[in-house]
DNA sequence: GTCTATAAACCGATAGAC
DNA sequence: GTCTATCGGTTTATAGAC
């Protein structure tokens, strides 16, 4: 976007950037916004802090990077999933699936969204959106199973889609503190029961 | 429990320890435990860090010290539960319904869950074992619904307890984010659909 | 029991050399 | 683009006067 430079630095930059993301979604992780440092993301990435906030001018502005990075990966992961021609609420269980092969996203949302139910954090109206914006897709899923006669016609789409939100949610948490915990089966299990109503 | 000391004496410190343990809630429910400071507390309750720290040797010890008061509030408000003979699942509502006059304890116990999902998190072996304990009284409440032929017999009232705890949290989340949920409705729709089933 | 003062470490961020 | 050095602020915790 500024001057341009020669390719070899543009790209060696770039890799820098995402390496750097990569690191503090770690490091994030695992001890959220407030219990991390860049002094920890810096060190993983085997750089020092200054060499750090030279491509992100703050931490908010790294945790920011951080999540429009993750919105693009799970773009990828959502667009797999219509290019199998899954509908709901196969695709659902996709995207849940390939989350769950990494560990790390779990905790970078379940611990984030936790910390960011502060007015004062700085990912906060992200993850109002956020919920807003999923919740709205489920719905329309549901409503369309409704319509195919898949589901009760009394059931609410939105209040099924808050529900299901919710045990994805609920169930991720109890899976990090204690692995005796289906990520998936729950929400099977509550999706069966509303076509069985 | 060491050297006896005149009453007034007694009566003050014990005061001021519990006027400490709410400041200290309110605080942790905000910002979590790594998100808050000793500061913020001792300004809360009116006294410097000093101060506080006389009460309690560190700021681990505090957040220690919230959980047992914490803990020691909910039995409470389960004992009067019992007392007025309510049996599962309405002294859970009963619960909910409490917890839910004062979004601090909602709070709090959202964002310190999530936190404490770090090993290295202060509160990680409260609150693993806590839910293990609420697991327990919620499948032995389902397994009592189940023998009594108020579900069907083929739910595993395990899966059903751990489906309603993450039912109840993940809401708990949502409504933390934006205030569009009814934290009640959504596990009563479940219930009712286990029963249906 | 509460205070002031302070230690010692860590934090995010900046300045400037290379 | 990355580094060292450093500033200014905050953190938890301690020492010691009252």
């Amino acid at each position: 976007m500024s001057e341009p430079r020669r390719k070899g630095n543009q790209a060696h930059t770039q890799e820098v950037r995402i390496s750097i993301l990569k690191a503090a979604f770690s490091v994030f992780s695992h001890g959220g916004f407030n219990g991390s440092s860049l002094k920890q993301v810096a060190a993983k990435v085997g750089i020092s802090e200054a060499g750090l906030l030279h491509h992100f001018n703050s931490k908010v502005a790294l945790l920011n990077a951080v999540l429009e990075y993750r919105d693009s990966v799970s773009a990828e992961v959502a667009e797999t999933a219509i290019k199998k021609g899954l509908a709901f609420p196969l695709d659902w269980y996709q995207v849940i699936a390939n989350t769950a092969k990494n560990p790390d996203v779990i905790m970078f949302f379940a611990v984030m969204s936790a910390e960011a139910t502060n007015p004062d954090h700085p990912a906060h109206s992200y993850f109002k959106d956020r919920y807003l914006r999923v919740t709205n897709v489920l719905a329309e899923g549901f409503a369309g199973m409704r319509e195919a006669g898949q589901i009760a016609p009394e059931i609410d789409p939105e209040q099924a889609a808050k529900t299901l939100i919710a045990i994805s949610d609920g169930l991720q948490v109890q899976w990090l503190l204690n692995k005796n915990v289906d990520l998936l089966q729950g929400q099977k299990d509550y999706i069966s029961l509303l076509s069985a109503g």
